[in-house]
DNA sequence: ACTGGAATGCAATAAAAA
DNA sequence: TTTTTATTGCATTCCAGT
């Protein structure tokens, strides 16, 4: 449903990926954070999300990346500051 | 460096006032879009956003740049857009 | 070389799911 | 409570038009 341009609907707020379409882009996050526009239309075909879909998962999984970076780092300050 | 905005006040980047002399250069410059972006006087060159960035700052003395004028309208067209989907959607289920 | 505008990025946030 | 999809308001980057 590309034509419409938006994900979320009165009945469904959000819908739960499979885990080959975690996998996936899991396996396309590894080599590399930003995903390219080919690409993103190849995996967009491949897992049956649209474009927005993936352009958003890659987004919220650099969040989640700087998310855990910056746990990493405050466990480093603490153990510093013994 | 800390809070360094000469030009921002304390409220939202588009706070009322500034909100309400936006509109107004939008009526003023083109009424709606269609006209001839190309605005080129002696020497300089003036997009439609630059003219409306120009008005807000001499209306309200703020400033805002003509990518926030550009970034604001793209708001505002999405927005629209939205209601009158959202309208459709009402009216059919 | 200038621009306006589309695509994209990110922080904050919501809410369902785990 | 934490994690996972999805939106929103701004800014920033990418694309052409003149």
């Amino acid at each position: 449903n590309p034509a419409n341009g938006k994900t979320r609907t009165r009945d469904k707020y959000r819908i739960v990926y499979t885990d080959r379409q975690r996998y996936e882009l899991e396996n396309e996050f590894s080599v590399s954070k930003y995903i390219s526009i080919p690409r993103k239309a190849a995996l967009s075909s491949a897992l049956a999300l649209s474009e927005r879909q993936i352009k958003i998962w890659f987004q919220n999984r650099r969040a989640k990346e700087r998310k855990l970076h910056k746990k990493r780092q405050n466990i480093c300050s603490r153990q510093l500051n013994n | 460096e800390l809070d360094d905005d000469q030009n921002n006040d304390g409220e939202g980047v588009w706070s009322p006032d500034i909100e309400q002399s936006f509109h107004e250069a939008l009526a003023i410059y083109p009424p709606c879009g269609r006209r001839k972006i190309i605005l080129s006087d002696e020497g300089k060159m003036f997009g439609r956003n630059e003219l409306i960035s120009r008005y807000i700052k001499m209306r309200t003395g703020k400033s805002r740049t003509r990518k926030q004028v550009s970034s604001h309208i793209q708001v505002l067209a999405k927005r629209k857009s939205k209601e009158l989907q959202s309208l459709f959607k009402d009216s059919n289920l």
